[in-house]
DNA sequence: CTTTATTTGGCAGTCACTGCCAATAATGTT
DNA sequence: AACATTATTGGCAGTGACTGCCAAATAAAG
C-alpha cells in the first residue's frame, strides 16, 4: 500500500501512451487514404510513424484498430458536449451553441470524415468503427441516467443509450456523405443538429406513458 | 438476355450454400465453446466440417465470420416477428403470442446463446455480431417506414430502425446473461418480451411533436 | 558510473488467408 | 457409354499479420 521508492525507468503515463497512439493513427489513416487498407502494410506504417514494426503491433492488436484513437477523437467530442447539456436548457439551443459535429477533432477533421467515408467500403473498418461505439455507451448511459432518474446500469437506461447511440451514428454517417471536400455547408450543419436534438429528445422524453 | 441453353455443372443454389455455410457455422461454434476462439484453428474447422481448409476460406474471409450464419438465425427470426405484426394490434399484445426471443434457431438456442455469450470476451467476434445486426437495419426500417409513413430509406426512418435495433440487441444481451443451463425462466422472459416491447412502442409512437 | 525498471527493436516462428492450377463432380450432347 | 462443358473442390506455395523471446537502449535514482 505504502509508495515504494520508484527506481529505474518511471512507466509512460497513460497521456503519453495516447499520444503516440494518435500519431500512429495519423500516419496509418494517411496510408489507408492513399493506397486503401489492403494494400498498407504493418510495415509501411511503422515506418511512416517512425516506430518498429514490433512496437507497432504492440501499441494496435491488428492494422485496422489504427484508426482507433482518430475515431475515438470526435467520439469523445461529443460525450463531452452531451456532459456538459444543462438539464433546463432545451437540446437543439444547446447542440447549436456547444455542438460543431465531428470537428471537435481540431486539425483532423478531415481524416475522421475520410475514415468514416472508408467504412462503408471496408469491412475491417466498419466493425472497428461499431465497436469503438459500443464501447462509448456507457458514456451516453451516465448522461441518461440522471435524466431518467434511473442507475446507469439499469436495463432502461442502456437501451435508451444504445439506442441514441445509434441513432447518432446513423445522423453522423448522413453528415459524413453529404459533406463535400469544402467542408460542410452550414445548411446541412443546421439540418443535422436538429435531426440529432429530435432524436434524442425523443429518446430522453418518453411518449405517455404506456400500459 | 435469352436464356442461353445450359450446360455444364448447374451452380449451386442459393439455398445450398446458405446450408453449407450453416454446417461449416454450427462446427465451428462446437469448436469455440470447447476450446476458445484463439486455440481454434482454421484447419480444424475444415476437418470437423469434412471440408478442405481451402473450401473454408472460400465459403468465410475469416475464422470469426464463421459463427455469422448462426446468429443470422436468430436475427432474421425477430425480423419475421416484426414483419407479422398487424398494425392495429398491440406490440406487446403480439409479442407475446409471435415471440419466443432467440430461440426460433431451433435446434442451435444454445450454440446462439454461448455464442452472445461470448462476443462479451471476444473482440472479433462482438465485431462480427455488430456489423451482423447493423446489416439487418434495413430490413428494420422497411417495417418502421410503413408506420411512420415515409420512405424506408429517409433519415428518419434509419435513425429510427438503428436505434430499434440496438435497443433489441441490449435487451437481448441482457436476457442472455440471465438465461442459465436449463434456459430461461417464464418470468424472465416475459420481462423481456416487455422490455422490448416498450421499446419499440416508445420509438414508434413519437411523444407530443416538439418544435 | 552503477543499478534498476521500463520501453523498444530484432529475429524467428506460427497461422490466417490468397492465387493458381489440377482433380473431381454434375449436367447435356452424341 | 463416352464425351464435352461448366462449377465446385482440393492441394500447394506464398504473403503478410501477428506473437514470444531476448537483447539493446533509455531514463531515472543511488
Amino acid at each position: 500500500m505504502a509508495e515504494r521508492p520508484r527506481r529505474g525507468r518511471p512507466p509512460a503515463s497513460d497521456r503519453q501512451k495516447q499520444q503516440q497512439r494518435l500519431d500512429i493513427s495519423r500516419h496509418a489513416v494517411a496510408l489507408f487514404r492513399e493506397h486503401g487498407v489492403a494494400a498498407t502494410s504493418g510495415e509501411q506504417i511503422a515506418r511512416a510513424a517512425g516506430i518498429s514494426e514490433r512496437t507497432l503491433w504492440r501499441c494496435f492488436r491488428s492494422k485496422e484498430a489504427c484508426v482507433e484513437p482518430l475515431l475515438s477523437k470526435s467520439i469523445d467530442a461529443f460525450q463531452a458536449v452531451l456532459r456538459s447539456w444543462p438539464p433546463e436548457l432545451d437540446l437543439a439551443e444547446h447542440l447549436r451553441a456547444a455542438y460543431t459535429p465531428v470537428l471537435d477533432s481540431g486539425e483532423d477533421i478531415e481524416a475522421v470524415l475520410a475514415v468514416i467515408r472508408m467504412t462503408h467500403d471496408e469491412p475491417a473498418l466498419r466493425a472497428a468503427y461499431l465497436v469503438l461505439r459500443e464501447r462509448a455507451e456507457p458514456a451516453f448511459a451516465e448522461v441518461l441516467a440522471d435524466r431518467m432518474g434511473m442507475p446507469a446500469d439499469s436495463l432502461e437506461v442502456r437501451m435508451q443509450a444504445a439506442a441514441t447511440s445509434a441513432a447518432l451514428r446513423e445522423a453522423t454517417d448522413d453528415l459524413v456523405a453529404t459533406a463535400t471536400a469544402d467542408g460542410i455547408p452550414p445548411a446541412v450543419l443546421q439540418e443535422h443538429r436538429e435531426h440529432v436534438a429530435d432524436a434524442l429528445r425523443r429518446l430522453t422524453h418518453p411518449p405517455a406513458p404506456s400500459v
